[in-house]
DNA sequence: ATGTCGAAATCGTTTCGA
């Protein structure tokens, strides 16, 4: 089962983009972040006329999720209030269209797009720490359910050195200070992988290059874009990838997506023993 | 060089957010 993220930065500009990108890659489910469109724009036709079902949480202009399969999508959350809804402060938090669940293949699917928190100590970052914390306590919720999780999107925090491309100049600023970085840390808390390092430990591997100073030209990038599973998932994981490809293309986002592939669900064990013993 | 995008309103140029 291949599934991936990719924040496309308007999916009305990106359109053709990540058409073309579904038609080759042809991922199972496809999380989107950043569709700044109101849902009765969303073009749900173009992406039901290549074979794959869409549901999506957008507003106008900014933010927005929306998440893209070709298999069945079931019991759809949308905002925190999906899943908190004891909670009244969470109203606060649903004006900005940044989260988006399903259940598809038995797994729980979680689309987010994180607060960018613009610099330290502003309202914004205050806000996307807050939001941190509820996503934490909304991930609490569903593995108190004890579904597999998969939480993938634009988490906007590099969580190590190795995830920026100048770590000596960049880190404790916006996107890769302490606080940011244990806010993630705990949402992660022993019970999800960030399951592109399963298969590489080197820097150098960006999935966001910034459109301004030439970043992509000098590769000059961070990677900002993760895929979170818990451990029956990583069981069976079989590779994670970053394409880098749409980054060079004419009008790109600035995002690459990223995929992972899981065996899921799980092939059946040989019985050999019971195997053996009938003969 | 905070050097570029995308979207919307203040509309044919400026603003906001990233």
């Amino acid at each position: 089962m291949l599934i991936a993220t990719w924040n496309v930065n308007s999916i009305r500009t990106r359109l053709d983009h990540v058409k073309s990108w579904l038609k080759a890659i042809k991922p199972d489910v496809l999380c989107i972040q950043e569709t700044k469109v109101d849902n009765p724009l969303f073009p749900k036709n173009e992406f039901e006329d290549i074979g794959y079902e869409v549901r999506f949480f957008g507003q106008k202009a900014y933010n927005g999720v929306a998440i893209i399969s070709k298999l069945p999508i079931d019991d759809v959350r949308t905002g925190f209030c999906g899943e908190l809804k004891d909670d009244s402060e969470t109203d606060i938090f649903e004006a900005q269209k940044r989260i988006i669940s399903a259940l598809i293949n038995n797994i729980r699917i979680i689309n987010v797009y994180v607060p960018n928190g613009s610099a330290l100590g502003t309202e914004k970052y205050h806000y996307k720490l807050k939001w941190l914390k509820y996503l934490k306590r909304y991930i609490d919720l569903i593995e108190n359910r004890g579904e597999p999780i998969c939480l993938l999107g634009d988490f906007n925090i590099a969580l190590e050195s190795k995830d920026i491309h100048s770590p000596e100049r960049l880190t404790g600023g916006i996107m890769a200070s302490e606080l940011e970085r244990s806010e993630l840390k705990g949402i992660i808390n022993n019970r999800l992988q960030d399951v592109f390092r399963l298969f590489e430990q080197d820097t150098n591997h960006w999935s966001w290059w910034d459109y301004r100073s030439g970043a992509w030209d000098r590769d000059k990038g961070w990677r900002i874009d993760h895929i979170y599973l818990s451990e029956e998932l990583v069981e069976n994981t079989k590779s994670c990838l970053i394409d880098k490809n749409t980054r060079g293309l004419i009008k790109p986002s600035d995002h690459a997506p990223v995929l992972v592939d899981i065996n899921w669900p799980p092939l059946e064990e040989e019985s050999s023993e019971i195997e053996f013993l009938e003969y």
